[in-house]
DNA sequence: CTGAAAGCGCTAACAT
DNA sequence: ATGTTAGCGCTTTCAG
């Protein structure tokens, strides 16, 4: 076992100072070409591979960018994290993971424990019930950048990254009321959060456009699990009046309210038209397969890291704020027939 | 933006030395029970939070952990992780994420570039077709301990983590012969992975233990994927004599086999049963439901996580083997009416 | 039980 | 264009 390799010992073998060696690693800047040339010719000779804790604690950057977010045993936010790492990993950083498992108290815990020397950015997805995102704002103000995607808070001013949830669920609405469904209701997300707002003001606008009443009653807001879609279509269902059509906050969601039309005898599409919202792919293995709005999660997680990069280079904090669009998926479960 | 406090300020409060404040920080060993309330008592006032860098480089020690894997949009993998992050979190470990797309050469890259100072030890899943181990078994060499999952070589000689894959698939054959069925086939991974192999041994056995032929045709190595699946079903129901049964190496293939076997207006059940491995959610929400292998996920990434952080703490390397026992979940793929 | 001092590997003025 | 030197924040001998 041997003691890794260091520019000191490239300096030994050139006999030329440890300054040059950095500086020839880094950029070109200064530094003759010739003397360039042979220090990663030596350093490559002696599997040279930088001490990124040294660098780190000299530059004070390390090329760690922390992520932290509810679960990663979902579709949405693995295929986001995969994005994310596409383009960290391109540009030398590394990621560091923290799953909350949606508790409000393990993300305070998980950021307050943060040491901020250990990572030169964060990417959030709040919980769902986070109410209070102080502990996002003292991230800030030591001046760490911070991007929120997908679940962002609308309490602070930071750069921000979502789908276009407002069109996607406006265009999920009009799709079920152009195949002639009337009476929609709204299994929601959790109140609070931006964009099940969002979609519940996407519904009601399509709603609004076509002329079509706003019932208070088939609108429910609750979790994002397939349990609380259940739940809430056992609801629905047993209104006086029950809704011709479903529109939920997410495939999950769609797929619980699927499985208590089916175990009600409700001929889904036919009688009771359902659509979601992500594109998991259980929505195209579910039968009848599931209509939906595909969401953009692996461009989600690019853009949000390309922009907590930039922010990064430039030290520079101004919020900037991305949307990116959806896409109708039609399938059976909007078929009336 | 106040820069962040150091123990040396913590020093200047107190009027004693660093090294004073650094002891108490960490165990009681050779510092006055006093001197050490008064330290901890300062450090939480002033917000002390530790520089891992600094002791990083200090300590020759991150309290990071790389973690490599395949993939992590799937059921399985992102169950891993989970618990991983789990056990982490809780001894105050950083996981830092690499994915390989199951791409050899991005897994060699990132092996290759891997600072050996960024991280403590290592927890890897292998790319299907890695042919060489050479790179883990250099960094093995470098005496940061490894610990594979799943995926595991078997040409190298460190601690794995694996559900039982051989009884898993002998109990999955097994149900399938004692429900009736006479002509199983297998669908496998690819070769040279030893959870493949063991899965193709499992199949075997049961097949020889019940006396029923072992028929050449019947078992297909190739990809994971969905599509594997249904191209493998494909070519299986071509056959002169074709299977009445098929038992996929995990869930993703058994639905591209039901789906293979829906198109040709097969009755899944009653005519060809089918079983995987894995329990991903989405056999249980697939028509008819599919009959699996449930893999104790999350454990293995506890185990494996629990494991290396014991490799890391003794600074001894004395490979190990856990192997986690799987759990036969019956549904209605595998009824025969 | 505590302090002084050296050093982990690298960077960044400041000289030359 | 290159070398000298002083840290970055923390740990760790070695003295006392």
């Amino acid at each position: 076992m041997s003691r890794p390799t260091t520019i000191k010992d490239i300096a030994r073998i050139l006999k030329i100072s440890v300054s040059t060696v950095s500086r020839a690693l880094r950029d070109a800047y200064d530094v003759n070409e010739e003397t360039r040339n042979r220090v990663l010719a030596a350093a490559a000779e002696i599997n040279y591979k930088p001490n990124y804790n040294a660098t780190a604690l000299a530059k004070r950057s390390t090329h760690n960018i922390g992520v932290i977010l509810p679960f990663i045993t979902n579709y949405y936010f693995s295929t986001v994290i995969t994005g994310i790492q596409e383009v960290a990993y391109s540009k030398g950083f590394n990621i560091i993971l923290h799953v909350t498992n949606d508790s409000p108290e393990r993300e305070l815990s998980i950021v307050d424990n943060l040491s901020l020397s250990s990572f030169d950015g964060l990417l959030v997805s709040t919980c769902s019930q986070s109410d209070s995102c102080e502990h996002f704002a003292r991230v800030i103000r030591e001046d760490i950048p911070v991007v929120f995607f997908d679940r962002v808070p609308n309490q602070i001013r930071t750069s921000k990254v979502m789908q276009d949830d407002f069109n996607g669920a406006f265009e999920a609405v009009e799709h079920l009321v152009s195949n002639g469904y009337r009476r929609v209701a709204h299994i929601a997300g959790p109140r609070g959060l931006l964009f099940t707002e969002k979609r519940y003001e996407g519904y009601l606008a399509a709603l609004t456009k076509h002329n079509l009443p706003v019932v208070e009653d088939y609108t429910i807001y609750s979790g994002f699990s397939q349990e609380s879609g259940q739940a809430d279509t056992i609801q629905l269902m047993d209104l006086p009046e029950p809704p011709d059509a479903i529109f939920a906050v997410n495939d999950r969601k769609a797929i619980g309210a699927m499985l208590t039309l089916k175990a009600r005898g409700i001929r889904i599409g036919k009688e009771v038209g359902v659509i979601g919202f992500t594109d998991d792919p259980m929505a195209s293995i579910i039968s009848p397969s599931l209509s939906t709005i595909a969401e953009p999660a692996f461009e989600i997680g690019r853009k949000s890291c390309e922009l907590l990069l930039g922010h990064i280079r430039k030290k520079s904090f101004i919020p900037e704020e991305k949307i990116l669009p959806g896409k109708l998926i039609v399938r059976e479960s909007t078929n009336k027939g």
